[in-house]
DNA sequence: CGACACCTTGAAGAGGTTCAAGAAATGTGG
DNA sequence: CCACATTTCTTGAACCTCTTCAAGGTGTCG
């Protein structure tokens, strides 16, 4: 599909109101403006690099189509995934800090990207008030949501992160009007496993015992979620009564 | 101290130009506008909750004196420790996502915050456009900051996170005007190990380990570091080929 | 078809957890 | 100010989960 397909001003994109840009901003007229946002729209090719640590911070990216990861890497060279990405989200954020983007983003499969100059999204801002609250929230939310890893990261076992990655993606896949059951995995088993913090073998065993269970059909990178509700028991049960264990151990 | 003691306008705080509200706003008359930011001060008792998960998120804090840490609870009700910030950090940055914080800041030393409402941070960015980049790039920060827990959580050994936990605060300590190799913890053993995904023991253990080789002197709460350098190489050394393993293993 | 990357599965091993007990600091009330 | 209760920290030993190492299977693309 041609470049020039996807180069849709953000009122009339179908992520308008509900990702990227949300509502909340004023009149029509204003509305229209938001085109000033975008500079310009790029392809990425799968496996081709967006931005890379350590260049010069210019632009957010709106994913329009396709699907990213993120990752950062340690002063010893150790690579850790920081997010997964797909349409109607922001990334770039962490490059605003410091004027230089300090992971990196690769694209899983082939995508469409908005480019969004900050230059831009400044100026605009200063003209629509209502902008701002906007990116506010974008970064607040990208804030919340690595609360969340931190949470599985901390403290739940290989099952229970299984479980919560396979609700989060199945969650967003079903906002954007996909099935909340069958879903395509676009990263490798090391790469969920990076995000997990698990290698590639524990979660490839991981997705086999579920499988044994009845509650995954898994064949290579399709995963279908036969019992949702038991994923999401794995999530509620279990470490029940070990609530803050460390402040008062009754 | 009373409370009169801290009232101090943005302009005038020791922690303008360092880390609360950057450099690069332009006149003097602009910067003396900032003094709207602040809403009103509190001071708050060691133990006392700043605010807690759930509550209508309204302002945004900064530190002025004392130390917090912030926990997010899964839903079976594990405490994580997502954060510890000192004097001069912002916290509340989580509310913004959905007008309701979403974990809980707790003093973990008797502490003075600046409460600035987030209506009036709306109303000044209009007159001063520099303010919106101040924002922005405060919670950039933390975005990046959180990158940094995920590197930890994700592939670090006991030891390897208690070295980077503790390089963490003993520069953050330095920035402030301290002694980079005396720190005091504010926080109990548990604490630090729901922060790095730890057990309390582990952390009481690994802490007497490194005592045990020089690197450290540690009485309770008390740590005097010895060889920095021992720390450093702890996070540069170790995993140096594991690189991305998962990627391609040769 | 063959080469390559990816995924699965097994068995042995390590690091961290769990359970348990005791020591050191802190706080409280007499 | 001291004795007692409470909280926090330390340390040991057994256990368990995940990792590591290794081999074989599956899918994909030139």
């Amino acid at each position: 599909m041609p470049l020039e397909a996807f180069k849709v001003a953000c009122s009339q994109c179908s992520w308008h109101d509900l990702l990227c840009v949300p509502a909340g901003l004023p009149s029509k007229t204003v509305q229209a403006r938001l085109g000033g946002l975008v500079a310009s729209w790029r392809g990425i090719k799968p496996g081709d690099t967006l931005f890379s640590s350590g260049t010069p911070f210019t632009a957010l990216y709106a994913i329009q189509t396709g699907f990213f990861k993120t990752s950062a890497t340690t002063t010893n060279g150790c690579e850790q995934v920081t997010g997964f990405y797909m349409a109607g989200e922001v990334i770039g954020l962490d490059g605003i800090a410091s004027d230089r983007y300090t992971c990196e983003a690769i694209a899983l499969e082939a995508a469409h990207v908005c480019v969004m100059p900050y230059a831009r999204i400044s100026a605009l801002t200063r003209e629509m008030p209502g902008l701002q609250t906007c990116l506010d929230k974008i970064m607040s939310r990208e804030i919340v949501r690595q609360h969340n890893v931190m949470l599985m990261l901390g403290g739940m076992r290989a099952e229970e992160r299984i479980a919560a990655f396979l609700l989060d993606l199945s969650h967003r896949m079903h906002v954007r009007g996909f099935s909340r059951s069958d879903l395509v995995l676009r990263m490798s088993r090391g790469e969920i496993g990076s995000y997990l913090g698990l290698k590639l073998e524990t979660v490839s065993r991981t997705f086999s015992r579920l499988a044994e269970q009845g509650i995954l059909e898994v064949k290579q990178r399709n995963v279908h979620i036969r019992d949702i509700k038991a994923l999401h028991a794995m999530l509620n049960i279990g470490a029940q009564m070990q609530d803050a264990a460390y402040l008062h151990t009754p």
